[in-house]
DNA sequence: ATTAGTTATTGACCATGGTCATTTTTAAAT
DNA sequence: ATTTAAAAATGACCATGGTCAATAACTAAT
């Protein structure tokens, strides 16, 4: 009985993402056909789901990655001061996840623990995203009458809406940052 | 030259949502299936994408009437005191729109805006339900540094946030009102 | 009634994600 | 080396949403 895994294996999977990467990078998430990506991977379809439960958990890793280095960036930036300083810190983050409809909605899909059966890359990231703001909120110069972890959950569920918000044609035109800015500061420094 | 929609447009369009409804009365909105819906309705399957643009199209305009219906009640109710008043009002109209993780997917795909180009139904139902929960707001005993209507769309932020944590894997133990309540005393009764 | 132009309907066809019985490859045991 | 059982890969096939050129049904003008 063998139950460790192949090398072929990793290889293959490599060749697949590999692949898909080279894709995305020309033509865009949006635009990638599985078809597409086991052509250039040199395999047969079926193995492509052999390695992936659907195209979907493809895009959730390549997605997910794509995210936790940004979150590697942010992490290593100076706690910030303000919420304007926030809002700049989370700037690439908010960038790339709003780059293509397709891209938020997968996100979307996946923010919360993808399929309910087990938890995903994207979904990681958000929990890390949780944890540095919550981090960040700590010692800031924000209110105290609540914990830094619910602070945190409020700072993303006000991300999530902006960047909806980025997509609908009545309240495109007003900016992300902007929008953004007002909600945090009457999140996290309430006057009342 | 004529514009006028003939009778049998509305004719078919009727026979098309009928069976669309009766079809998700028997067995859910995530297992509707185009094919089924025109085999019902006794028409060609091209038929229903000269109706529909798509099947999201169907599905956005049964989800928003639904949903309108529940803010017709909605209206209908003594304005909330309180937040727990508010998350009681606001029960029915959260419990429908996370009877199925497909319905929640549309919902979200929809609430701002379908696809950018125009407003859709579940797109108008979020404009409606920001004003009523805004005009109620108004009046309340809630925080008064910020405007009635910033206040609503962080209702909505907290809610949208508050069903998607509902799906997920880590936190669907935690109830959706009580979590509710929690978002809503710190964003709309801030002690800070 | 006939004609003409517009609108609605049709169904064969396509695009694309996903399945599965079969075959091939691998690695351990003999 | 041979055998053998598990793991991986294959590709024909299916499910389902969506398209479009051709056709039928309507309505208004003559």
């Amino acid at each position: 009985m063998k139950d460790a895994i192949q090398p072929r294996t990793l290889k293959t999977r490599a060749k697949l993402t590999g692949a898909a990467e080279a894709l995305i990078a020309d033509h865009g998430y949006d635009a990638l056909r599985v078809d597409e990506v086991v052509k250039a991977a040199g395999v047969a379809k079926g193995t492509f789901f052999a390695h992936f439960k659907d195209k979907d958990a493809l895009m959730d890793l390549l997605i997910g990655a794509k995210i936790d280095g940004l979150l590697d960036d942010l992490e290593r930036q100076p706690v910030p001061g303000s919420t304007a300083d926030l809002i700049a810190a989370m700037d690439p983050m908010m960038r790339f996840m709003t780059c293509e409809r397709y891209v938020f909605d997968v996100i979307l899909r996946h923010s919360g623990a993808a399929m309910s059966d087990q938890i995903g890359p994207i979904a990681n990231t958000f929990g890390r995203h949780l944890t540095v703001v919550a981090e960040w909120l700590r010692d800031g110069p924000f209110r105290r009458d609540i914990s830094a972890l619910l602070m945190a959950e409020g700072v993303q569920a006000f991300l999530v809406q902006v960047m909806a918000l980025h997509f609908c044609a009545i309240h495109s035109d007003v900016d992300m940052q902007d929008r953004l800015q007002v909600y945090l500061d009457a999140w996290l420094m309430p006057k009342g």
